[in-house]
DNA sequence: CATAGTGTACTATTTAGCTATGACAGTGAC
DNA sequence: GTCACTGTCATAGCTAAATAGTACACTATG
């Protein structure tokens, strides 16, 4: 329902991947409607111009399409949706491969770190059938 | 030699890390001088007021040590090194697994897509004998 | 038609980050 | 002492991000 802030990233972007991991993850699904600027400024406590500025973004990305008068939908096409998971996880990967060789760890203990550390958290948030690739 | 900035993120955190990692893989060893305020600022084309908060936040975190007239130099204690190295590693991780999971990925599925990156890319500039746990 | 909800636009203000510039103080070498 | 380096401080200005508030345009409903 509500999301902790990184005072070190504009707010508008943690929103815009706020929106797209509920895409992502089928919490919202495939053309359906979106809270509005001021409804979803109203629950995260921010600014409906702040709102306005994420949503512009992920129309500009092709995530969501804009009905002037009536609102915002999640785009139908599926095959968009796969794409910004891949882009999103993609980036992830990146990240932290690209930090830990940094760090100086070899690849074979990146995968050791990653394993331990699956193994010692529970499976959480599991929704089985929405597991993509 | 110079860094590529995210526009998302500010610069002194962004140096902070930078500098962090050369202590951390042994490029700035514990005891060395550091470069100057002005000289760090020369060479990353940054405005010395930020690479002065830079500094100033690396020694708020006990990582330098200020000798005033003198210079600054990376902490003698490299049990702090080593906790800083942990510090980052963990950050990384969480960031990676918490991220995937996120986006819905299964723990299995998560060590998969690590052990597939790392088959694929080569060891860099791994240096042997500074790798720690 | 009027109404309520939607997206959109505009101005103004505040704040953090960064820059530009100058000045002062401590240290070691000459 | 002088010089050249060091860290430190202070002032001013710019920009992006975010806020606050108001207003306008579009759409469906009744």
């Amino acid at each position: 329902m509500s999301i902790e802030f990184d005072n070190n990233m504009p707010i508008y972007l943690q929103i815009m991947n706020y929106i797209k991991r509920q895409i992502v993850t089928g919490t919202l699904k495939p053309g359906d409607k979106i809270l509005s600027v001021r409804e979803l400024a109203a629950e995260l406590q921010i600014n409906p111009n702040t709102i306005q500025r994420t949503f512009q973004e992920l129309e500009r990305e092709e995530i969501v399409e804009t009905r002037r008068g009536l609102g915002r939908y999640v785009t139908s096409e599926e095959s968009k949706i796969m794409e910004i998971k891949k882009e999103m996880a993609g980036a992830l990967l990146d990240q932290f491969i690209n930090g830990m060789k940094e760090l100086g760890f070899a690849n074979q203990d990146i995968v050791s770190i990653v394993a331990e550390a699956v193994t010692q958290s529970p499976e959480l948030g599991q929704e089985r059938g929405v597991n993509p690739t």
